[in-house]
RNA sequence: GGCCCGGUGGUCAAGCGGUUAAGACACCGCCCUUUCACGGCGGUAACACGAGUUCGAUUCUCGUCCGGGUCACCA
């Protein structure tokens, strides 16, 4: 048979050929080890956390080699694409701040030497090499019918190799003149490669995380080219890898399985074959009514919320928070090294891609949030303020606005414990923070005026009345202090917790006591931060109004 | 079912033939402390199982079991 003539039948429309594509998409000019990596999304719905994990190694894997990470759009399947979709993705890496050095970078342009780089806007890409793959031999027109493919699937349920090949593949063989006659009927096609792959034949590569792979070499005559025209992810994959200089393929190990076609892809097309290094998935704990562990499973996007990037954002984590966690489960001496390193931005981390697990981790959302706490922890007043303030006006526009009433109060606010060596952890995510900080607003505070049962409320109005007397705004902390701990004895209790601990039988309590009936007058808690702090900030006026109040409640 | 990957405390994980089997989160206790948080100290808790190889296996080999992935004109 002519091939060339075959392929002028079947790709009449092609002009251009592969040496116009090499040239016009040219080996990048980089420095020696320098990694190129992508991260190619279909834009099917929303980020999810895995595709972030993936782009966070992607991105990381080319920053750290002085290399490039950019971002291809794989929309080769109409069916199943969402409008918004494109945006979505570009919007939630961007959240997260990851960088993409070159690509699509909003729904409708591009940036970059290697454009376009959205597979729909491809398409005549991928027929002249389909149109090469043809001229070589290499590739064929398949005519059978979904029915047809249904019939070989019902023929092949008890075999171990299940797919188009060998015998099965009727369209292999068919002559010049049929394959005509079929076209001017006006028959739907699509093109297979022509696989001379030996079952028995092992390929051996090496992934970059999972280490040294054996598999068979494959043996389908995979569809290279749908019936529309457009191309399966494996030969995208191959041709736009190819054409925009990937160098290290990063992406799920749901794709080891079909290495081996790829593998033989690029080497049918006279490609290098790119490095590949395969992402063990995030994982989610199944359980079942009861709560009990029946399993482990992929974070799915139908079933968990956690699984869309928009998560983090809604309950209002950090976006550091996001990554750093991330990064704890890429390689694990992230957190060894965040220690040694506690100020400086995560993306100094030398990361290392051998060192990712080769198995997937279960997301945990309790070490998220400690992760969180310490990120958090180390933001000044003035980011929390901004931070908290942004996710308000989303979420919660009541809290948003007593943010805004009085900015320099709520930014003292935050303001307290904050900084110093021994920062307060106790802000993991946005939503948390209206609770905590509460009584700071008459709008948000109650009381229920609950003491702990070693107290009685006779005790604790006395305690208020007189604390009330000697009360000053103006005292500093060790006076302020000083004046609670004069309390003590008079009433009964002690200012000194030791004293008190030796002979608790003594003493009707200890200072702590003291205070924290103070600290539930004011704040209606009975943990909080720094209550000297809290009083300065709520002012004489409000401090001595809520002893009053509690007096009457209990009398 | 075929093929591939994986299996160290509840979770994330160091480990690469000889270790008292790190560390982090969670949990418990103690200390510090006006509360809580922080911090410090300590504790409970692990090499899936069975055969080999070896003087010696968590580390190497094989089998079993378990978990995950994949077998599309989806990516």
């Amino acid at each position: 048979m002519d091939n060339k003539k075959l392929a002028q039948l079947l790709f009449p429309e092609v002009t251009k050929t592969p040496e116009y594509y090499e040239k016009l998409y040219p080996e990048r000019n980089l420095p020696e080890g320098a990694r190129v990596t992508r991260f190619a999304p279909s834009p099917t719905g929303y980020l999810h956390i895995g595709g972030l994990f993936a782009s966070l190694v992607a991105a990381l894997t080319a920053k750290k080699s002085g290399g490039v990470f950019y971002l291809r759009i794989e929309d080769t399947d109409k069916k199943r694409e969402v409008k918004g979709g494109i945006q979505g993705i570009i919007d939630g890496l961007n959240y997260f701040g990851i960088e993409i050095d070159e690509g699509r970078i909003s729904e409708t342009e591009d940036r970059g030497d290697y454009a376009p780089y959205r597979q729909s806007e491809r398409k005549e890409i991928y027929q002249c090499f389909a149109k090469m793959l043809v001229e070589q031999g290499m590739a064929y027109a398949c005519f059978c019918t979904e029915e047809e493919l249904e019939q070989i699937r019902a023929a092949q349920a008890n075999e171990p190799i299940k797919g188009y090949y060998g015998k099965y593949a009727k369209s292999r063989n068919l002559t010049y003149e049929e394959i005509e006659q079929n076209l001017k009927l006006g028959k739907p096609w699509t093109l297979r490669f022509k696989s001379e792959g030996d079952i028995e034949r092992k390929i051996i590569f090496t992934d970059f995380i999972k280490g040294k792979i054996e598999m068979s070499e494959n043996v389908l005559d995979v569809v290279l080219l749908k019936q529309d025209g457009i191309p399966t992810y494996h030969f995208a994959h191959c041709v736009d890898d190819h054409l925009m200089r990937t160098t290290h393929i990063v992406r799920g190990d749901e794709w080891i399985a079909s290495v081996p076609v790829h593998i033989q892809l690029f080497k049918a097309c006279g490609f290098k074959v790119p490095k590949y290094a395969h992402i063990a998935p995030i994982m989610k704990e199944e359980k079942n009514e009861q709560g009990e562990v029946t399993g482990k499973r992929k974070l799915s996007k139908r079933k968990d919320p956690e699984a869309a990037v928009s998560y983090y954002a809604e309950v209002g984590f950090p976006a550091e928070s996001v990554t750093e966690y991330l990064l704890t489960l890429a390689n694990s001496n992230f957190e060894d090294w965040r220690r040694a390193n506690p100020d400086l931005p995560a993306a100094d981390f030398p990361f290392n891609l051998k060192k990712m697990s080769a198995s997937g981790a279960l997301f945990d959302l309790v070490k998220l949030n400690d992760v969180s706490k310490n990120v958090i922890s180390k933001f000044s007043a003035e980011k929390v303020y901004n931070n908290v303030l942004e996710w308000a006006s989303e979420n919660d526009a009541h809290f948003a606005e007593l943010l805004k009433r009085d900015k320099a109060f709520a930014k003292e606010m935050f303001a307290i414990d904050r900084g110093g060596k021994k920062p307060r952890k106790d802000i993991a995510k946005w939503s948390e923070v209206k609770d905590y900080y509460s009584y700071f607003f008459k709008e948000t505070y109650e009381n229920d005026y609950a003491l702990p049962e070693n107290i009685a409320a006779e005790d604790a109005v006395k305690i208020l009345e007189e604390y009330g007397k000697v009360y000053s705004a103006d005292d500093d902390k060790d006076a302020w202090f000083s004046k609670i701990k004069a309390l003590c004895e008079p009433l009964g209790f002690t200012p000194n917790v030791k004293e008190y601990k030796k002979n608790p039988d003594s003493f009707k309590g200890h200072v702590g006591d003291v205070s924290t009936v103070i600290r539930i007058a004011v704040t209606g808690r009975r943990n909080t931060p720094d209550l000297y702090a809290i009083m300065r900030l709520l002012g004489e006026k409000e401090v001595l109004s809520r002893l009053k109040t509690m007096i009457e409640k209990l009398a």
